[in-house]
DNA sequence: TTGACAAGTTGTCACTGTATAGATTAAACT
DNA sequence: AGTTTAATCTATACAGTGACAACTTGTCAA
């Protein structure tokens, strides 16, 4: 049965494999090869699927995203309280940012991913969206003038941050011999932070 | 006096054409022949002074945060008001990964270099140090009880994403048509509320 | 002068990405 | 049914890569 010339879908085993070589060896040794090998095809077999390396990178980066913006939607499902909500989102960001090493990694790779393609674009903007809008009930419920973009954007960088930056933080905490605390810990604080931010914000006290 | 067999300072001339490269070419297409090319010497050359490609590459990633603590160190110069400072190091550490692209690509790639390298270490604790510092003495004026770390991995973590994120912020403005604000104006914006975030934080409010 | 050593060189190896051309199969259409 | 067409995968080839070993050249101290 497994002699099949037609693999069926390939295009999913090989985004599959690719995670799996990136979770053992990095982005860094990444190989195309080694993936098609591990589907079980002839090396050239991804080109007619994603035409070349960056396509297939590209597919898994744009997965990625699905997989955000489907995670997210599960995290704040059930859950009314705007602050909550931003909390859960958080969370379950950081939590795909581990449980999904390899699609995080090459989501943020603008260097190795095509950032023109329209697939990755809307499922990006679909993940951004619900970080959006869970800004905008908060800021709503509490009435502030606050810009939401400029909100995402500092709420997405912190987060975006925490995740790169995680390994330095640890090492820093190893080196002074001091407990690192649970990433989720973290992330509590942050927002804890953020949103006392916001809220202080009436006006904008440019001086 | 070219043809000189001993070339001098090669290490240094190695890692300026190793930035050339990632500049030209980006981390992903980087060769370490290449670089060797650009600096005039074989292809093996490299290998005598940084062993390999990891070697070289945490020599400039370790050079980078050098620049960086120098490059904070400048910016709060004759500046006293902490909140100003903590202001001019943001600016100054985005400009840094602006004008010094290939360094700041390399510092948080923590599957290219060798995180355990001893230069590497101290220079990224430098670094870090500036900022922990400076948020000390904000503390201290402003008599908040606030958990120095936790502050410090937030601004970091802010300004950090801010970098990583920009491209992507960048053409989500594009696709809504909306004009992208200075990353120094974002930088401002992301500091004024979190430093309103840590001031209304007298006690940790954790419910 | 001798010897030790650092700095660079050439040559080689297994491996990579990709371009091209050819083989195999499924499906679509008489 | 039978034939064409497109999709899917294989085979071959090529230039480029990182790393390794062995060799050459210069430097410097005893």
């Amino acid at each position: 049965m497994g002699s099949k010339y037609h693999h069926g879908d390939l295009p999913n085993a090989l985004r599959c494999a690719a995670r799996e070589v990136i979770d053992e060896r990095g982005l860094g040794n990444f190989s195309l090869r080694e993936v098609a090998r591990r589907a079980g095809v002839s090396h050239t077999a991804p080109a007619h699927h994603f035409g070349d390396m960056q396509g297939l990178l590209t597919s898994l980066a744009t997965e990625g995203f699905e997989y955000l913006h489907q995670a997210l939607s599960e995290a704040i499902e059930g859950i009314d309280d705007p602050i909550d909500r931003l909390n859960a989102l958080g969370v379950a960001y950081i939590r795909l940012g581990r449980d999904h090493k390899a699609h995080t990694e090459v989501m943020f790779r603008t260097d190795l991913v095509d950032a023109d393609d329209v697939d990755l674009q809307t499922a990006g903007l679909h993940a951004y969206g619900m970080l959006y809008d869970c800004l905008t009930s908060l800021f709503e419920a509490e009435d502030l003038d606050v810009d939401i973009d400029d909100a995402t954007a500092l709420c997405w960088s912190a987060m975006q941050g925490l995740i790169v930056l995680e390994p330095k933080f640890e090492r820093m905490c190893d080196l002074r011999s001091t407990p690192m605390p649970p990433i989720e810990e973290m992330v509590g604080k942050f927002t804890d932070f953020m949103v006392n931010g916001f809220r202080g914000h009436r006006k904008p006290a440019t001086s």
